[in-house]
DNA sequence: AAGTGGTCTAGACCACTGC
DNA sequence: CAGTGGTCTAGACCACTTA
């Protein structure tokens, strides 16, 4: 009886198994703290640890005063996000940049904002987004185009019709046309995790774009935050 | 005294103040389970919870039988990884491709293994390398060629000459002109952990690169894990 | 051999949730 | 109101590391 394994490690193993054999599914609430000590014969902390085994593994959901719950299924397919050769086609089109495995309709944007800002002594609207898939938040977006670009277009308003900005910077004359993007990935912040509901241990793909017309002037700025486990990245680009 | 705060908090944030604060250095020794039971007359599992709290933001690094120690600051500098057409000016020198804040000569190749292996019915050449800077183990890369190209050249042999993979591949008439990334990012598996020595919460970014010729065809494929708190990913491209 | 962290017990009080 | 998870205590034994 008393093997290798601890206890804890035990139980976990068996809920874990509940969860991913399917036999508990997203929403289900699984045996709390009483519970697994009555069953298993344990003390209550043994039974936390091997909750917070699941809980670390992101599988699960605590609420105070409510139970423990199984997390809706990360099993969702990513969306690929294309930069370079083969996203032009796509703006250039009037649809908008995202969308692959997810059609382009079921990314949608949830909360927004427009507003000017200044920034090292120039004057930018910031276009705040957070898109959501099937209801799912899964980016937080800034968008930011100087103010001596933007202003009084319809970069400034919250439709900014087909196209997106990128269209109406081209209709401006500053089609964009050479690109840079900087990536890292980092353990999501507490606010992170708070706007786009993701557990403890969440990841994010952080991107940086800054998007240059013909005569390699800045035009656009872009400040990306994906949830790591909806994202992958498609850059094509030549030598 | 009893505020807001809980106990095991106020501990935790006592020597999270003593790390960043610069009291405690990398590798020194943290106040012990025992050391906090006395120093704040608590129970065993208070203190433990307050040790968990950093554990969990990956500031300390706890050895069995040992003691709690300050894990490396992982304040060190990204290394700016470049891809697109900032790239090609580097391994066309017969520089190496990677290297920017961290100096090409320190990124260097750890272990290395070069084997043949069968690919879903074509025979490829395999280069299997982990990199490290200043010691510290920061990525793991695979190289794919096909044996059709690679069979008998340098790159077959554990050092291909000044300019790496890409410059023989030039030699040879397969010059890459064109590459596709697809980047994920997520925590590291146990296996990762151990061999870029990371903490338990670590993430890694993945890189997949697929590298083709003017003729088009696919000439080389780079599978890379690299330790995201060390790395910033730069993509140029065009519309 | 002494000290360390890892696991575990059997209690307790609290704040919060749901009905 | 009863039940939940969050915090906390005061013990215990173990495996492991270090000297």
């Amino acid at each position: 009886m008393n093997d290798r394994q601890t206890k804890y490690q035990r139980i976990a193993d068996d809920l874990r198994s509940e969860i991913v054999g399917g036999r508990l599914v997203a929403g289900d609430r699984l045996p709390g703290e009483n519970d697994i000590m009555a069953r298993y014969g344990v003390a209550r902390m043994t039974a936390r640890q091997a909750l917070a085994v699941l809980q670390r593994e992101g599988l699960t959901d605590t609420r105070k005063g409510a139970g423990v719950f199984v997390r809706a299924s990360s099993s969702a397919p990513r969306i690929r996000r294309r930069s370079g050769r083969t996203a032009r086609e796509v703006w250039g089109s009037g649809k908008s940049i995202w969308g692959d495995e997810v059609s382009p309709d079921s990314l949608t944007v949830d909360e927004m904002s427009v507003r000017q800002k200044r920034v090292e002594d120039e004057l930018v609207v910031v276009r705040s987004r957070r898109y959501v898939v099937d209801g799912e938040p899964v980016m937080l977006a800034a968008s930011c185009v100087s103010a001596s670009i933007a202003a009084g277009t319809a970069i400034e308003r919250e439709d900014t019709g087909p196209g997106g900005v990128f269209a109406r910077l081209a209709d401006l004359g500053h089609a964009p046309v050479r690109f840079q993007s900087d990536v890292i990935a980092r353990l999501a912040t507490p606010e992170e995790r708070q706007r786009l509901d993701l557990p403890d241990n969440a990841v994010v793909l952080c991107e940086r774009r800054a998007s240059f017309d013909e005569d390699g002037d800045l035009v656009e700025f872009s400040d990306l935050v994906m949830n790591a486990a909806r994202f992958v990245l498609q850059y094509d680009y030549d030598a």
